[in-house]
DNA sequence: ACCTGAACACCGTTCAAGT
DNA sequence: ACCTGAACACCGTTCAAGT
């Protein structure tokens, strides 16, 4: 067989549902794929770009069409879609977290940086307001929902006591 | 030579300064003591038991003698103390996180939501707020120390907002 | 363009045996 | 009580060679 970067990101997938992150080597991925590890090296510098790009594809299946709203609602939408892109997935979030802790996906906290400035916030405010939303994000995508709202509440009512 | 449990967290915490987390492997801490890999595991059953034990002795370095001071005050002081132990050796940040993640280190937590119960927090304003603070200081461990002290204004802003 | 085969330099862990 | 020696079943990555 013959593949494309596209499929490996979706067999990846496949296998992080099946078996989770710690399972997701290079070889058992390539098994998988039924072909030698080595080959994987064709399409990926290393096994950090593969996940990257896995990352990527998840959060891009989880984003759903967003309307334009107040600032508040916007935020707090945008959380709740990058929580349940990450959920949709087995280790999800532990892949999410470990590639932006990498310095990837950086869309979404920009998307909240942007919303946050239309909202009135300084520069400082929205970059570091958005880094706290993303992060929360990241932390608590395990708990149960009424504790992520009720937490995320906390945050974006500090929010609202800074933004004009 | 012979070593004792603590002895062999000391080794690690010295390791973990000089090579980092990545490079704390089993085999080189082993290597460091003059000792075969095998000889850990008499002290400890696994890695995951040894990395608890040096998280642990970590934060109880970082931990200084902390007044009764009103809630506010206390948390945010705790928060720093949890920030500077953790900064105070390389990759201490990620270490305490990952032992975090594993169900370790609850103590600065339970520290932070008796204040917050002190404050006058319901339980579960206080157990949700002490995972929120401390969640925010692991994954900002890294930012510089104004955005450090932004942040979490913003996040005490919030429990203000809900604390009577 | 994509893959194989073989190798290199590692891992964590177990366990009988030594002192 | 603490450690060795040897093994088992893995890793990520490289690279010449094949089609």
């Amino acid at each position: 067989m013959r593949y494309r970067r596209a499929d490996i990101v979706d067999r990846a997938i496949d296998a992080l549902d099946a078996h989770g992150l710690a399972a997701l080597s290079m070889r058992t991925l390539a098994a998988e794929l039924d072909v030698r590890a080595s080959a994987l090296y064709h399409h990926f510098d290393n096994k950090a770009a593969l996940l990257a790009a896995v990352a990527d594809e998840i959060l891009r299946r989880g984003r759903r069409a967003t309307e334009i709203v107040a600032w508040e609602a916007e935020l707090r939408l945008t959380c709740v879609e990058l929580r349940d892109g990450m959920r949709a997935h087995r280790d999800g979030a532990a892949l999410v977290t470990a590639v932006y802790d990498a310095g990837g996906v950086r869309e979404p906290q920009e998307r909240m940086a942007d919303a946050l400035r239309r909202g009135g916030a300084g520069d400082d405010l929205a970059r570091v307001g958005a880094r706290t939303l993303l992060r929360f994000v990241l932390s608590h995508v395990h708990d149960d929902s009424a504790d992520f709202a009720l937490g995320l509440g906390i945050v974006l009512a500090g929010l609202g006591t800074r933004v004009p």
